[in-house]
DNA sequence: AATCAAATTGAAAACGTTTTCAGCTTGATA
DNA sequence: TATCAAGCTGAAAACGTTTTCAATTTGATT
């Protein structure tokens, strides 16, 4: 039934050396005589061998492979690091456990157990909040741990992010300088750090420094979708926005639309700038303004900083904040 | 340095029980009596012990993981297949390896080995073709593979899938059916069995009935990208194309907005249908008809299928067609 | 030929579980 | 009270590697 399978313990046996040997080879270790070497590759092609990933991580505590904790794969934003996280992993010979956690702060923490568990030998996590509980069993990790598009408030963790608070900034910045006097701000929780302590940080300083008052009514708090986005038109038209800086690319799809479907024109009658520049903003008519964020090199630069982390080399700067910018597309003046 | 890591072996000690009753315990084992397992289940608590799941691998032959091997997270339609294997395999307590492979046979053998190698209970791939190599490797495996979103054109690999003859040739028949004479066939690769034997098939069922003749030049072979779709214009306007069936969402909105950035109208002067309906179909403007496909539970079921393999259940049918629709939007009549 | 360091090798002990099998308890039944 | 089955428990052998340490071989040097 099972197909045979053959052990280090097999390959030793016919290549008439002992397993310590055979090991070597596998592990391209130099002390070993040319000669041998070649005896026992012999045996391993003979004989088809496959070295127990699984054996080998118990008897080296070494796994070569980390967890990767995602919102949701689905979302285009998070997808884009996971895809530079596994490229940069897969360059490194790791491979990647990946789960969904939806947010969900309860299956995070679950997630997290069950990866050291498996012995992960590091750890990318990705979200837009760390909530206590998941914060105390990051502390528990025995392994290091980065955050990549996601902030720590408190500082203690490596992270790779941009600078959220400079760049939303900026783009409101940039509305403002086209005459918007009522410039609103769409985000997703603001329970999030993120969103309460960067971007809208941001948002305001803009509005501070062209001396125009903060109105909270000019702030939406939805969730990161484009059917969240498409309901807002009513919303945004009441209190008279005519511009909006937006948190995600697909629910500023969603507001686009919502307020193309209205009749209204962008970017005559409203101007939109997103946050996350992902493919979406070509795909879309009009093509949205957009921060741009690098967003495959978070994810790349995320997983490099934890081989640096797993192989106890030293990190010069474990906060990280890579270049971002502001991509003028067809959504604004 | 490293923090302390207390073993089933410290909890049997404290305990004063064997590691045999500790690992029954932990694995529910009902043949413990309560006053003992509370004994244990209070160390344990108190040790705060974790069971190191290489080891239990090891001794077990099972690591309650399985291999996904996807073309790209960052596509779409296979991220939505890859959420619906996460989720099913977490209701089972699976994990998942994801990997990329973008399509390439050396990497996709590559990795089967590396996953072979972690001794993953078993596989789900996904992709557009199954070259000779990544077939051998198939039949090496010891492990369950069942295939998703990816046609076998040999029919002996476990698969979820739609039926995607029958679907273009609905798709292709509404479009003549609005009088479109010149219909299009814009699709990936057609080296890829799913594109060669099974869409285009359909597309000529459907000609063939409606009394047309076959004209290749109306058959363009691209890669899945917005790009690509969006350069086909001026070929498509060569041809005195009126419509499309077009085999990949992005694909598609590329050849959309390509048609509508040329002064054309979708759907008054070039009809599309696509065939995918992801999201990306209601957040493009017109929105997109497209063929419906359950993508979701394509993953879903295909995790679901590869948990009944793993235990050896019987399975009645190996290879499944899922139902799948067409969705009147607005780039057609 | 003797000597010594370097290069090569092997024996055996980890690594932390599960699992088998035999033995011990227990309580009910005859 | 003797007997027996069922319920619990533990000893020890896997599982397939890596790693340590000592032993052996080799080759150059005197």
């Amino acid at each position: 039934m099972d197909k045979q399978t053959v052990t280090i313990y097999d390959v030793a046996r016919e290549a008439d050396v002992s397993m310590a040997t055979v090991s070597r080879v596998v592990n391209g270790n130099p002390n070993v005589k040319p000669a041998t070497r070649k005896k026992v590759l012999d045996v391993i092609e003979r004989l088809d061998y496959r070295p127990n990933a699984v054996a080998r991580g118990l008897a080296s505590k070494k796994t070569t492979t980390v967890g990767v904790i995602i919102p949701d794969v689905t979302n285009i934003y998070f997808s884009a690091l996971a895809r530079g996280i596994d490229d940069i992993a897969m360059m490194y010979k790791y491979n990647i456990i990946l789960t969904n956690s939806d947010e969900n702060g309860r299956k995070e923490v679950q997630v997290l157990n069950t990866l050291m568990a498996k012995q992960v030998d590091g750890i990318v996590f990705m979200g837009n909040d760390i909530s206590d509980e998941v914060r105390k069993e990051f502390e528990r990790a025995k392994t290091p741990i980065v955050l990549a598009g996601c902030v720590d408030d408190q500082d203690q963790m490596p992270s790779v992010n941009i600078d959220y608070t400079a760049a939303v900034e900026e783009a409101t910045k940039n509305l403002i300088d086209h005459g918007n006097e009522r410039v609103a701000f769409v985000s997703g929780s603001l329970d999030y750090p993120i969103n309460r302590d960067y971007r809208l940080k941001g948002y305001k300083q803009a509005l501070k420094k062209a001396g125009l008052r903060y109105d909270d009514k000019l702030v939406f708090e939805t969730d990161y979708s484009y059917k969240a986005g498409q309901l807002l038109q009513p919303a945004l038209q009441s209190v008279k926005a005519t511009a909006a800086v937006i948190g995600d690319d697909e629910l500023a799809a969603g507001v686009m639309n919502g307020v193309t479907d209205a009749g209204l024109s962008v970017p005559d009658d409203f101007e939109i700038i997103t946050s996350n520049d992902t493919k979406l903003t070509e795909m879309v008519r009009p093509k949205m303004s957009s921060i741009t964020q690098p967003l495959y090199d978070i994810g790349a630069v995320a997983m490099r900083l934890l081989t640096k982390l797993m192989n106890n080399e030293p990190v010069e700067n474990k906060t990280v904040l890579l270049p971002y910018g502001l991509m003028k597309r067809a959504s604004t003046h």
